[in-house]
DNA sequence: ACTTGAATGTAGCCAAGGCTACATTCTGTG
DNA sequence: CACAGAATGTAGCCTTGGCTACATTCAAGT
């Protein structure tokens, strides 16, 4: 996992990509973008956890996101390695600041995505779905686009 | 990989969906959407090479794809085990019905989404490139909505 | 017709993300 | 305080989607 959004806390793509025949980077990139995309879920979800409840535990985690608590705790030890979250044993989860920054931006992407949904005419409950998956493949260009739409005068 | 877009061809979620908490099945959605991605991607571009070259051959999906032969091979395997594509050794590649369904319904859906996109004021360049990585979780809920804001009077 | 370079195909390796089964540690009640 | 049940953690297995390295087959071109 690239671990980061764009250039927030840099880390940019590795100093390579040579001149691929654009196409190839179109879909390199959509795919590179659904890498990341389980590790933004678990520190919007682990946020949001703390936020409301006061504590994230792996147990609540894994059942919010529909897996196993074995495949759950596996991804927040990778989570771990990345520097996102700190958790001891038996302790529950929590965010680094690169953590917090993460889940900010995560945070707001999505709200920005589903109202974007909405105001096209997406109902609410669909809107909300879609963009789970969808918000993960928002680059800034087009989160910055969505933005302006939403603040346009009429 | 579930092979196909939601009810095309029928099978759907294979009769479970218990009364998980719909948080679960939210991220669970959005998971198994981008399962089928891959499939539907080389769908597509099969169908683009043979509708303008005339032939789909591995290498060349590889070189589009950004992955290497090998990679491709063995998708294009998995694929053929699926029904989607026919392909014998050293002839090219070719869909089958259900490819071509699948290949329609796909380029449909992606030209829906760009076109959305370019609508909301997302510059064509990055509209293309999120695109191909946002087309996969479009519901048809969305996509329909998508259509009727595209169709829009003013 | 032969040879050789490109295209294909095969084998084996890796990490991520899942799962089940089993082991360990807490924790709240009686 | 003990101990049962829930929460955690560990181990091992599977599939997908990547890769490299090596083998095989085509297809030119001379």
């Amino acid at each position: 996992m690239t671990v980061l959004l764009t250039p927030i806390i840099s880390k940019l793509a590795p100093a390579e990509m040579p001149a691929e025949p654009t196409q190839a980077r179109r879909f390199g990139k959509a795919r590179s973008a659904q890498h990341g995309a389980l590790g933004e879920d678990y520190v919007e979800l682990i946020a949001d956890l703390l936020a409301t409840g006061g504590e994230a535990r792996p147990t609540d985690i894994a059942r919010r996101l529909g897996v196993s608590h074995a495949t759950a705790i596996k991804t927040i030890a990778r989570l771990k390695r990345e520097g996102l979250v700190v958790a001891r044993p038996y302790r529950g989860v929590f965010l680094t600041g690169r953590g917090e920054l993460l889940a900010e931006r995560v945070r707001m992407r999505h709200r920005v995505v589903v109202d974007l949904l909405v105001a096209v005419g997406v109902p609410a409950e669909a809107a909300e779905q879609d963009a789970e998956g969808i918000e993960h493949h928002v680059s800034d260009a087009t989160l910055a686009a969505f933005e302006r739409y939403l603040r346009r005068p009429a």
